[in-house]
DNA sequence: AAGCGAAGCAACCGCGAACCG
DNA sequence: GCGGTTCGCGGTTGCTTCGCT
């Protein structure tokens, strides 16, 4: 990947940084395949590298080592990081040990670049991995978001949609209005609250979905799957293969903040699995027909199964729950006229 | 076509833990 | 137990590529 020389590629007592050529991998190959790795500190001399052991060191781990997996990472995954990363936080070989393949670096980066940036467009600290219930921090994020989407000069009508646009540019107006006066006189009522409360209740989120159903808190009357909203995606375009389900009908709707609650509760049952806010419960398999696909390999069908652009809704969806929440979080006596 | 900024990722650095004599 | 050395981890840097204007 690199031929040329860059400004980096110097030397220091006589040991070369930067990046590496395809000579200088080859001998470092062709020495550990003969004697093994180890020693690090006396490997280059021997192996006739002008670098320092940590340098040959990192090479072989992170990109030289036979068993490293390339490309795109999977939504399993995707999935089993964000699920250590909430447990463990930043301890990043533990994590990648329970990848085969990966890099403790390389999962750092994904993280970094990719599954971060997803946490944060849904409005959920990437620490905690709780939702955000401050509403400057989701402004922040919200403008952030907005100015860095390439296509903030072609809003469309709708947020979500795929191209990455997380919230109506009116919706975050009015949300600058509402922080802008809370700012200047903290103590006073805010005429903005009502208006910014109305829009984000009755904002049209995305047609043919019901994410208004997903804000009620219904009784839990299935325990074998759990979506946010599972009217959010359509079951029948996102996932062809599964059904139908034994008994029928399914119903296990459930508010966001209740599936965050029973992800919480449930964090030390095996059969429970997180996807940030997505949560899935795996029944035993004695308790389902062999002849249907469990609730387990529905629920992974269904995160497999979904696009970018539904992900990218899915977090619009969740983003605007977190605002709601975070609204109604506040100390209501200085906002409400 | 050129310029520019953002994104992605390989590599470096500093520090603490583990090891060894 | 102690001091020196080596190793490995996590944070950060900086180079390359990509995409937009």
């Amino acid at each position: 990947m690199m031929t040329k020389p860059s400004s980096s590629d110097h030397q220091k007592n006589g040991l070369k940084k930067g990046p590496w050529t395809p000579e200088e991998d080859q001998k470092l190959i062709d020495y550990i395949h003969k004697h093994g790795h180890g020693k690090w500190r006396t490997l280059p001399k021997n192996a006739g590298l002008k670098r320092c052991g940590k340098s040959c060191r990192l090479r072989w781990t992170n990109y030289l080592r036979p068993d490293i997996k390339r490309g795109r990472f999977s939504f399993e995954e995707e999935e089993t990081i964000i699920q250590l990363h909430s447990v463990l936080g930043n301890k990043w070989s533990t994590i990648a040990a329970s990848l085969p393949g990966r890099t403790d670096n390389e999962i750092k980066n994904y993280w970094n670049t990719h599954i971060k940036k997803r946490l944060l467009k849904m409005g959920i600290d990437p620490v905690t991995h709780t939702p955000c219930l401050d509403i400057q921090q989701l402004s922040s994020i919200l403008n952030s978001s907005l100015y860095n989407s390439p296509h903030v000069n072609h809003p469309p009508h709708h947020f979500g949609m795929g191209n990455n646009n997380i919230l109506n540019p009116s919706l975050l107006s009015l949300l600058t209005a509402f922080l802008s006066s809370s700012s200047q006189n903290p103590d006073a009522p805010n005429q903005n609250y009502h208006h910014l409360n109305n829009s984000i209740q009755t904002f049209p989120l995305q047609e043919n979905q019901s994410f208004a159903a997903s804000l009620q808190t219904l009784p839990l009357e299935s325990q074998q799957m759990i979506s946010p909203d599972t009217t959010n995606f359509s079951f029948e375009s996102s996932l062809p293969n599964v059904g139908p389900y034994e008994g029928g009908q399914i119903n296990y709707s459930t508010s966001l903040l209740e599936n965050h609650q029973i992800a919480q509760n449930n964090r030390s049952d095996p059969n429970f699995t997180t996807l940030g806010p997505l949560i899935s419960y795996s029944t035993p398999s004695s308790s389902t027909s062999p002849n249907n696909l469990n609730s387990s390999a529905s629920s992974t069908a269904f995160v497999k199964g979904a696009t970018e652009e539904e992900r990218d809704t899915y977090c619009s969806n969740m983003l605007m729950y977190n605002i709601s929440n975070a609204l109604n979080n506040m100390d209501g006596s200085n906002c409400l006229l």
